[in-house]
DNA sequence: GCAATACCTAACAAAATTGTTAGTAAAGAG
DNA sequence: CTCTTTACTAACAATTTTGTTAGGTATTGC
């Protein structure tokens, strides 16, 4: 699905190579992510809880959104034994909760300027 | 451009009123976006500057990014008095100087697990 | 006049992301 | 045997993002 020779692949990779920011960056970029990550981080941590959670969420682009999280190593499934029909659990990986203060952080930021007009800091007044 | 009543615009309106870390997530997503503000606060703050950081950028990419930066508070475009011809500084406002912190935590984050093999945490372990 | 520099922009095309449709398995309930 | 639940997946279409091409303005230096 990825053409790795286009300009804009070979651009990402460049920013990776510039500074791990540009990754980072990628990792929570998508649609749904950063919520779903904070979202488990709360306990809902089922399938079933993130699609209450985000009701406009369709099986197939929650499932999406999770494996990609897998893949970069934020969380991982695990089957709950004994559990019919066999349920899955996600569970943050220490990445992922060492990803969910930095979010938090994010989100402060974002509060702080909510609907505010736009400053220059002091120094250039 | 945008549709405004996709179901992606929707969703994104969902996602931004949930939480402001979605809205937050969404300013510094763009190909080029973080790596810009990192670098006008390290002081690279010409459009020329810019463009010698990021070589693989074109003028029309790096203009409409800053564009973009600026309709979400995050830099201002001030002009440079006597200089031929006319020079242009990118600012960040207080907002954007917030945000360098922030972005510095999120490649620290992202630096820590560079090339680890996922963990659980010690508790599920 | 012609080139160079600094700083853009519109219109378009390519690529990537996001969403939709239609399915899968396995097991208990009725 | 059919319905429901949980947890998905493939193939495709719609939308959005990203990049390209081809310009523009204004000034200095030659």
């Amino acid at each position: 699905m990825r053409k790795e020779q286009s300009t804009n692949s070979i651009n990402e990779k460049f920013l990776f190579g510039v500074c791990e920011l540009n990754s980072a960056v990628n990792i929570i970029s998508g649609r749904w992510k950063s919520q779903i990550v904070y979202s488990i981080s709360e306990g809902n941590n089922r399938f079933n809880l993130l699609k209450k959670e985000l009701p406009n969420i369709s099986d197939q682009v929650l499932g999406r959104q999770l494996k990609e999280l897998e893949t970069h190593g934020i969380l991982i499934r695990q089957n709950i034994p004994d559990t019919v029909p066999a349920g899955i659990m996600y569970v943050l990986t220490q990445k992922g909760i060492d990803l969910v203060p930095v979010l938090k952080d994010l989100c402060e930021w974002g509060k702080r300027y909510e609907g505010k007009e736009i400053k220059l800091p002091e120094s250039n007044l």
